[in-house]
Order: C-alpha cells, then structure tokens, then sequence
DNA sequence: CTGAAAGCGCTTACAG
DNA sequence: CTGAAAGCGCTTACAG
C-alpha cells in the first residue's frame, strides 16, 4: 500500500489550497460548487481520507471510550457491551472493546488501551498504583470492583436483596436441604502487586468424529457421568474446601436468617463437559437436596438437564434457580427461575457516569461516585 | 476539567526540554536515571498523558480496527467479536466496536467510524457506492454478503454441505415430514440505494409484577398459546406467504433431492414472548411432523420446549434440528442437534484477511479476496 | 546527556 | 469565494 493521500495531495491535484479542500470535505459554507465537485473528484480518485490525528490534533472533541471486559463469550457480557455502545453512540461516542480472554499481560494490555481512549469502562481489576499511573488524567468507572475503594468511580451489584427474597420464597415452598451449586472464586490482584492470574482454563474437548460418517458430521457422544471431578462431597457450607464465592457467603447468610443451611458444592473446570458431570455428581451425592441454587444461570441449566436425567420432576421435587437473568432462561422448559441483573442498565448507568465524569459535571476529586444495581428474584417455572 | 497538560507543561515543570520529555516518557535510551525521574515525577503531577494525536501524526504504526456488527444480544455475535478482538489483540490491534442496534441512520454511524479507524470487518450492508465512498482508502472485510460481490473482501458463509448431511441423516432415520420453522428474512440494501429496514422490533414486553408480592419479585406468567400470530399454516415450502430465508430455501432444495417436502411456518415476532406462542401454534397446525429444523439454535430451543410442552418425546418422535452452534445447545436436555458454524474462525478469518491487505499483501484491486466457512452436522441429542 | 529546528496533516482565524 | 499564515502536540534527525 503507497502512502496515503494527504490533504496536500488533492489540493495539488484540483489545484486549490488546502483550506478549500477541508472546506470541501467537511461541507462547509464559502466554497463554489464547482470547486467543490472538483476537490471532491480529486479526492475520490486519489481515495483521500483526512488524517484523524491531523484532525483531533486541531479539534477539541475526542470521544472514544475504552470498554474492558473479561470475557465475551460468557453469554452475560455482550448485554453490557450493547448498553455501552449504545449509550455511547448516542452520545457521539466510539468504543475500543478490550477483551482480557486473549491477554497475555493485562497492564500492558491496558496501558496501551489508555494511549488511545479518553475514557474507561469496565473490569480494569489492576492495582490501584498502576491503574492511576496508567489511566492518569482520564476518568475511570469500575464494574463490580471487589476492592473495597474503587479509584473514581464504580457500579456495584447487589445481590442481598434479591437473596433475601429467593430465601423467602423457598422457605414458604417447605424448601428445607437446599444446595448451592457453587463456583470457585476468581482471584484478581486487589491492594497488592499485580500477580498471575490462579485459573487454569481447560481447553473445551474436540467434538469427536465417528469413523464411518461424512466427514463433516460431528457426532458428540454424551458425557459419562464422572466422580469426583474437581467434586467436593456433603460438606456444610463454611467448612467446603475451596473458598465459598460472594455469592455462596450471601446464600448461606440468608439462610441462616432463617434458621436454615446449606450444602454447597464447588464445580467450574472449566469446560462445559466437565461441569455437566461434576454437577451429575453432585446432585447424585446429595439426593435430599429439595433446592438447588446455583452460581450462574449456565450452570442452572447444567442441574435442570442433570436432575432430567435423574428422573427428578422440577419444581415439583426441587427447585432450581441461577444467578444472571440470562434471556435463555426463557426459552428452556420449565424456564428458569434466577436472581436477573440487568446489565443494560448497568451499561448505560456507567457509561453516564463516566461522560459526566469526563465532561466535569462529576468531579473526579473528592470519594468516589457510584451507581449501585440490585439483582431482583424473577421467578418463572422452576422454583 | 482544565485543559489537560500537553509535553510543553511538562518540560516547563521539570526544566527540560520537549524531547527531553520524550525520552523520559517512552523510555528511551540518552537519558541520565536523575533527568528521567525529574521528568516522570512532574508529569504524574500534571496528570500528563501524552495526545495520540500528536503522537500518531508523527508515528506510522496505525493499528485501530473497526467491527460493525448488527447486534450483540443476538448471542451468535459475540463469538465473532471475542474472535475478532483476540486476533487483533496479538497483531497490537485495538478493536472499534459499532453495534448497529441503536443506529438510526446506519450511513451516518459508519461515517464516523470510517473517520477512526485504519481497517473494517464486518456486516456492513452498504449500497456499494456508498460504502466505497465512506470506506475510500482502508481495507473492508464484509462478513456473509448477500450481494453476489463483495467490494473488496469477505468471509462468506457455505450452509449446504451441511444441510445435505442433516437430510441424509433425518432421511436414514425415517423422517418423512419435516417442518421448517423459519423466520422473516433480514431485508438489507443491496445493488441499490439505502432503504430503510423492514424489520418491525417488537419491545420486550415488561415483567408483570404480582400485586401481593415483595417489590422485587416478578412473577412471569408462561404465556397463552396463541393462535395464528404471523403464523402460516401447512402450505407447501414455496407458497408459503412470506418469502423464504436463504437458509429454508437451502433445506427445501436437498430435501427435494431426495424426494421429500417441507412445510414451513414463519416465526419471528421480535419478540421471545411472542416466538414461543407462534412456535407452539406451529406445532399444533402440523401434529404430523416428525423432524423440526429451526431457523437458529435460539428458536431451536423454543421448539424443544414447546414440544415437551405437549408429550411429544425428542428425539423418538419429533427430531428438532438448529442452526448455529451456540454452545447453549449443549446444556440442555436433550441436547441440541444443529448445524454449527464455527463463528471463532470467522472472525480469525476475516481479521487476517483485512489485516493482510492492510500490510499489502492481499492486493486491493483485482477480483475481491474470499474466505469460505462451511456450517458443519453436529448430532448431540435431539436429532 | 541535552536541546534547537523541522515537520507530521489538519483546521482556524484572518486577509484579500 | 479563495488563499497565506499560524498552530495544535508530538517525535525524529541533527548539533553540540
């Protein structure tokens, strides 16, 4: 590819200066059409496009907003991308998506985001030291930042509520042995030094191909049911190996508001056929369980086709419920029921933040602002 | 906010020069250790973040990526975006998002984004005129066109390979009446100026929230079944009022191969409330279909669920088949058979490709340059 | 190790 | 209606 036209370029090939060609790129009065039409040629055959840098050197506005996520194939992120770029958009601002699945190193990853953004959204879970040296200068709002002080700004969750609720509705259901399909904690640097992330992620399995079909047919065989796969047998909830999530503590703390407990087993291999059977497995280790709740609504699904397969009848026998308010849980029979975030709105309440942040009508001195979402219990068919 | 501080602020600061801060700034080497922290100490100060402007008028290395997608809650999309992201991320590309949901003037968003950006993939859906205007000078890779020509680039999408697998397959099982549950084809501009879309978007209906029920609870009914909602009843595969997609017209031609028809109902409210009521009426129009191909994995799913709805047992007596591949087929019970494409390698595909005639070693002129994925037969349960 | 000069591509006053 | 001049913030040679 040759170098680029520049402005100096068509201005030589419709001979005019090069103020009358930004007049004519950017349809400004005080041109005649004719010189118009003929810097429009000129720059049509040349394939001119103006520099943005030449261009946001001399002009004020620049609105490209970073968005930092974790990973956008968990089905629960993009509703926040779309509510970013949407808010964005409508603004007049463009999105940078900065996807941390595919990154070897984050700070680098996101120091090289800060060069090219003006403001940020999302999961930036660095240090604080190296989040303001990084990101110095442009407004930052955090996603459910589990540091206790967030730097500038952040939108937090809050599942409490939402819990207290469920609890009281499998209580009134005669739930007494409810189970919490639970996942383990993701680390993430917090008040310290940065340091490597503890998760192994599991390669999905290859679909396996069946020796006498066309070769293009995947036949996938049903998972076995495996034992002890990562499977933490009966335990009471506080004493599990593996630390409880967030969301496992609030569950069991509910319960205990009301004199109830819970069993809590640990699945999340990483890959969805070892999570199918570890969640076999642990329904199989605890057939009492009249409830299940579990950590996300992916696995909910996982537990309503185990106990299917088991021959269990839900809600009738036990009730399931997830966490998320995936719009899936729609479509499957009987609908899930799960404690729903809605992540347009905390979308759009970040993305509000941090333009007001930008545009100094939220000041960046002084504690930081935040915007809180609450889950709320929406209840379908199976609890 | 005040005027952020520019390297002048910096170099006045520390007492040095401008490029002094330069070399400060991006560790380079002809500095003395003290010089550097005096520098770097002043520019934490000022809250100093170097313009990418001023950097990338003076810089070559232009490396921002735009990703035009139609709509990330749709959950096939994300998987071309985590793609796509991931494949720039390791070529030190940063990724523009536009999700053309929330456009109201599709030319006038991607104008904007032609001025950001240095490269462009994916569902553009320009008249071309147009869009060799807008996109002058930087290299477009369209994802699936529909117009026979792509301008420059694309990653076309092969469903019939597919497709002659899964009637072989339905075939050697002994189906004989199969159902096409389809849906309104995307109308888009194509050889001709831009016309506005014909696609009505049915918002979500609200959750209904019981009237004795704790504020944040909702209650969702499971909805009636309704009759005749844009449904068509058993007509013949091409009479059916509405046109057929390209992806019904595909599987009437290979089942006509071997002699066999379809019926085929549209689907496709804009709405999940309303595609399970249209879904079920379908079903209820044609109780003798022993095979269901859904238009996607999403209304895949409906079928699944309206189907247990009524007894019928999957895949014994009813085979559901989708189109996709979305890794959600694989939670549920019974598992979801469906024609999958991998949309991970589409979105490797097309980033190296645009990124190839970036570099230029895909020549832009010529005849335009291609990549081809094929959907491949992946039998899990339901079929 | 440090700085004076030039220039990247554009737009904004200002003059004619 | 059109153009000569200045300047946005940075980096790259080049001198010292």
């Amino acid at each position: 590819m040759r170098r680029p036209a520049t402005i100096n370029d068509v201005a030589a090939a419709a001979g005019v200066s090069r103020q009358t060609v930004t007049r004519a790129m950017n349809a400004m009065p005080g041109i005649s059409p004719e010189t118009r039409d003929r810097v429009l040629v000129a720059a049509r055959e040349l394939s001119y496009r103006p520099s943005r840098f030449g261009r946001g050197l001399v002009k004020a506005d620049h609105r490209m907003l970073g968005l930092v996520l974790d990973d956008l194939t968990n089905p629960f992120y993009p509703q926040l991308a779309s509510a970013v770029t949407g808010a964005a958009a409508a603004a007049g601002w463009n999105v940078v998506l900065t996807d941390m699945t595919h990154a070897a190193d984050r700070e680098t990853l996101l120091a090289d985001l800060a060069h090219q953004v003006d403001a940020v959204i999302g999961y930036v879970r660095l240090d604080p030291d190296i989040q303001s040296r990084l990101f110095a200068g442009i407004p930052v709002v955090e996603i459910d930042p589990t540091r206790r002080q967030p730097l500038l700004g952040a939108v937090t969750f809050d599942l409490r509520p939402a819990m207290r609720d469920l609890v009281r509705h499998l209580a009134g259901q005669g739930v007494r042995r409810p189970l919490m399909v639970d996942q383990v904690p993701r680390p993430e640097p917090v008040e310290g030094p940065d340091r490597p992330s503890e998760v192994d992620r599991v390669p999905r399995p290859e679909p396996v191909e069946g020796p006498d079909r066309p070769s293009e047919v995947d036949r996938v065989p049903r998972p076995e049911r495996v034992e002890g796969q990562r499977l933490d047998r009966a335990q009471p909830a506080y004493v599990s190996p593996g630390r409880p999530s967030g969301r496992a503590k609030i569950f069991a703390t509910e319960l205990d508001r009301r004199g109830l407990e819970c069993d809590r087993v640990i699945v999340g291999t990483g890959s969805t056929e070892g999570d199918l059977a570890a969640i076999g497995a642990a329904l199989d280790a605890h057939p009492e369980a009249d409830a299940v709740l579990a950590y996300n609504d992916l696995l909910a699904l996982g537990v309503l086709g185990a106990l299917r397969d088991r021959g269990r009848r839900v809600p009738a026998e036990v009730k399931v419920v997830g966490i998320d308010g995936l719009s899936i849980g729609e479509l499957v029979v009987p609908r899930l029921s799960t404690l729903a975030l809605d992540m347009a709105e905390v979308g759009r309440l970040a993305t509000e933040l941090v333009l007001g942040m930008r545009a100094g009508e939220i000041p960046l001195s002084g504690p930081p602002a935040r915007r809180k979402v609450r889950h709320r219990l929406l209840l379908r068919d199976s609890a």
